[in-house]
DNA sequence: CTTTTACCTACTATGTCAATAGGTTTTTGC
DNA sequence: GCAAAAACCTATTGACATAGTAGGTAAAAG
């Protein structure tokens, strides 16, 4: 399950994309447009700060901004910087690569390519394909 | 993320699937074969008797059976009877069906489409497709 | 009537999620 | 230079799920 970080991660991303003019997009905007807690989307909105993803500005005036062109985000990027490394199963994580069964395990080659197949989705998916929707 | 529970679950069906000539298998013998501990096993399979996807049988000579053929199994059905409902996202969720922003949310699409690749992966994927590696 | 098996209830430690609360620092405009 | 607006920081909490463990009862076969 995608959680919450992940998912209002993803809308505070888009919402940056959508409302950045010229100046920064004070948190407390966001907030109120998405309506979510202000207070816990500073959570949300630091370990995106910390992945460069976004930059903030204090003072009167200040806000936050996309460090990038929107298109060149991916969704994936996005749900891995606050949720951590996109593994479905333990089994494919970091600290299960010396499980004695992987050689005859029946079951990991289902987790591989299930693995495979929801990392591609997210990948490709990019923050403007999401966006495309409201320009019509 | 997948837990222990549809995990193992899936393994205890390969046993079965593979194991099963005319006699029930008991459960101590899944147990050590998959290197999982019987009391938690004991826990797993009691979800699987309630759904009505294995048999169990008491007394000497017992154990569980397939209630089905192999074939008719999809790993889908086993991980839903473990864990729930396969929801990937909680948006997509029953409770969830009133959420207000539903109609101009710009995420919504995203999730529904990764709900979908998700479910058509798990229920299209047969517990033959994964013995077949065995049977070479 | 003993052994083998399934079946049942309860408990627990650990961790994550989803927040809330309250405060400090930085920057700009007046 | 001072007040307002913003980001930034630390700590705490309640609820819930996970991944088991422990100890026992019931049923069936030989």
């Amino acid at each position: 399950m995608i959680s919450t970080k992940g998912r209002y991660a993803l809308r505070v991303m888009l919402d940056l994309a959508e409302n950045a003019k010229d100046a920064p997009v004070p948190l407390k905007d966001i907030a109120e447009r998405q309506e979510i807690s202000k207070k816990y989307l500073e959570i949300l909105v630091r370990d995106l700060v910390k992945g460069k993803m976004i930059k903030g500005s204090s003072g009167k005036g200040g806000g936050y901004t996309l460090c990038r062109a929107p298109e060149s985000y991916s969704v994936g990027e996005i749900i891995e910087q606050m949720e951590g490394p996109l593994k479905t199963v333990a089994c494919l994580a970091e600290e299960a690569a010396d499980c004695p069964r992987a050689g005859h395990c029946l079951t990991l080659p289902l987790w591989r390519e299930y693995d495979q197949l929801v990392h591609d989705f997210f990948y490709q998916k990019k923050l403007t394909d999401l966006l495309a929707q409201t320009k019509k």
